[in-house]
RNA sequence: GGGAGCGUAGCUCAAUUGGCAGAGCAACCGGCUUUUAACCGGUAGGUUGCGGGAUCGUUGCCCGCUGCUCCCA
């Protein structure tokens, strides 16, 4: 945007300003409010009227003037705080003729503080009755109109300030998002679980199968890759004895921009030692069952559109990725599955994905993805996932050709996966030089050897059991947004202009 | 990367077949001492995303660019 993109109403502001400036000090910070608008609320708000007439409540309290309403010789507007919003009443006769003359002209969006006491109106709203009040901060850009408030998506993220002060939706889905984190966090600590940070610029990107981000490090003269998964990092710390560790932060992904996808995402990813997919799988319904109870407060969650509702309470369904692909498509025989040559004409039916070098394990996957995930609708985890697409993942005991590893969804889309640790040096080795096969063909989102990963195993990872939830995911479930814009306070955008 | 739609006053939206670009809110002036989308009267506010083209004439038609939204890969 350019720099001066000044119009009539900023100009007209920016005078009173001026005559600010020329009174006296125009950014004064002395002003220090005693109360919060939500605790007045909450102690106050359910008194009977008569009680403020024989009861004086002293208050203070700053925050952003929004609707004023001037009636002649006393007005009405409300102050936004951080913990919310309380109506303010000015008689010209209590506060006097100049300071009344002053609010007249006070701008919607200027930073007030206000003294005064409470009271109730005759329509019943608790209300500071002011005594006096200073503006503290001058705004100069008008904000957007108070009855459809900003609708325009692209300002409401290019500008989240201006969405934050109007949208109270929007403010409730980042209180959400914040109090799911913090519950995950206290679930994890009271599990005993160590929260670590591990690199975010690693030499290898490692732990997941996606195109990185690559930066440069000048002093060492070397490329530096942002990570897209901790993961290879959290397991060297099992390995160091560190039996159950947890990290919530940042991923980065070199990939499109989509309703699901920002260049830069939260991750959490737990470990545990001494615990297999199972364990984790009982975990993840419990912790996710609790935050649907306890931040939400319903374990029926409703879905982006408001059409569906996802049921938290019940069980959550486990099938293996086999079973749920014979569920919802009669016409699969399930021999089928384990036959190259029929699978690959199915995938083609089916309009999923084909490559020549796929086998078995990669194209069971791309038919699972075309014809179910889009309809496991309530919480629903996966197991048995081909070894072939699981280079990460311990085998399993019956069945080498699947791994102990399960995703999980909800309102057909994933949000979660987890499995048993591959712990066993050799074969990781032997899936790493799988993968940098891959690469080598031309796969740009296969994975590297890495070294010094199978180093640290064969010093010995304990039986493992290892699992990641996308929070901006999470967050859109538990909240309904439609887009992981509208979960992340600054997504990412095209340059304006 | 491909397709469709959208971009008009600070905000939310109009504008008939291509014929003077308009309303509500916000702002400014005036009135109003319990309003809450306050109300009443008046005033002002525009490079119609950017650039080119066709036309007597364009917000509207054509081409290119750009940003956003949705769908697809």
């Amino acid at each position: 945007m350019s720099e001066d993109d000044d119009n009539k109403l900023i100009a007209q502001r920016r005078e009173k300003l001026t005559a600010l400036r020329e009174k006296g000090q125009a950014y004064p910070n002395d002003f220090r409010p005693a109360d919060i608008a939500r605790d007045l609320l909450d102690e106050h708000e359910n008194r009977a009227k008569e009680y403020f007439e024989s009861t004086e409540i002293p208050v203070s309290i700053a925050g952003r003037m929004l609707g004023k309403r001037v009636m002649g010789k006393a007005s009405f507007a409300h102050v936004q705080d951080g913990s919310g919003k309380i109506q303010i009443f000015l008689q010209q006769g209590a506060v006097g003729d100049e300071s009344y003359d002053e609010f007249k002209h006070l701008d919607v969006g200027d930073i007030i503080g206000v003294k005064g006491k409470l009271f109730q109106t005759n329509k019943g709203e608790l209300t500071i009755k002011a005594s006096s009040f200073r503006l503290l901060t001058k705004s100069l850009r008008p904000l957007p109109e108070k009855f459809h408030g900003l609708t325009d998506t692209e300002q409401r993220y290019r500008q989240r300030y201006v969405d934050l002060i109007i949208n109270n939706e929007a403010r409730e889905v980042f209180k959400t998002r914040v109090a799911i984190v913090k519950y995950i966090r206290e679930f994890f600590n009271s599990r005993s679980y160590l929260e670590v940070e591990t690199p975010m610029m690693q030499v290898i990107p490692g732990g997941a199968t996606a195109r990185p981000f690559v930066t440069h490090h000048n002093a060492l003269d070397m490329d530096l890759f942002l990570r897209i998964a901790p993961e290879l990092y959290l397991k060297r710390l099992v390995v160091g004895g560190f039996d159950r560790v947890f990290e919530i932060n940042r991923n980065f992904r070199n990939e499109g921009l989509s309703t699901r996808h920002n260049p830069e995402f939260t991750m959490l990813e737990f470990y545990q030692a001494y615990a297999d997919y199972n364990d984790f799988m009982n975990l993840t319904e419990e912790l996710l069952r609790e935050i649907a109870e306890n931040v939400i407060g319903s374990t029926s969650i409703k879905s982006a559109d408001g059409e569906t509702t996802y049921d938290f309470s019940k069980p959550f369904a486990r099938m293996t990725m086999a079973e749920s692909i014979a569920q919802f498509n009669a016409d699969i025989y399930a021999d089928d599955l384990n036959n190259l040559e029929a699978l690959r004409s199915i995938a083609e039916r089916k309009g999923a994905k084909v490559q020549d070098n796929w086998g078995v394990g990669k194209l069971q996957t791309e038919v699972f993805e075309a014809t179910v995930e889009h309809r496991l609708l309530d919480p629903t985890f996966i197991t048995a996932y081909p070894a072939e697409v699981s280079p990460l993942a311990r085998r399993n005991d019956k069945d080498p050709h699947v791994t102990d590893r399960f995703e999980f969804f909800v309102g057909g889309r994933e949000i979660a996966n987890g499995f048993s640790e591959l712990n066993d040096s050799e074969d990781q080795a032997a899936r790493f030089r799988e993968q940098v096969a891959h690469l080598d063909a031309g796969d740009d989102e296969a994975m590297h050897y890495d070294a010094d990963y199978v180093r640290a195993l064969e010093f010995g990872l304990p039986p493992t059991a290892g699992e990641g939830i996308g929070i901006d995911r999470l967050v859109m479930m538990f909240t309904g947004a439609p887009s992981i814009r509208d979960v992340i306070l600054f997504p990412h955008m095209r340059p304006e202009a």
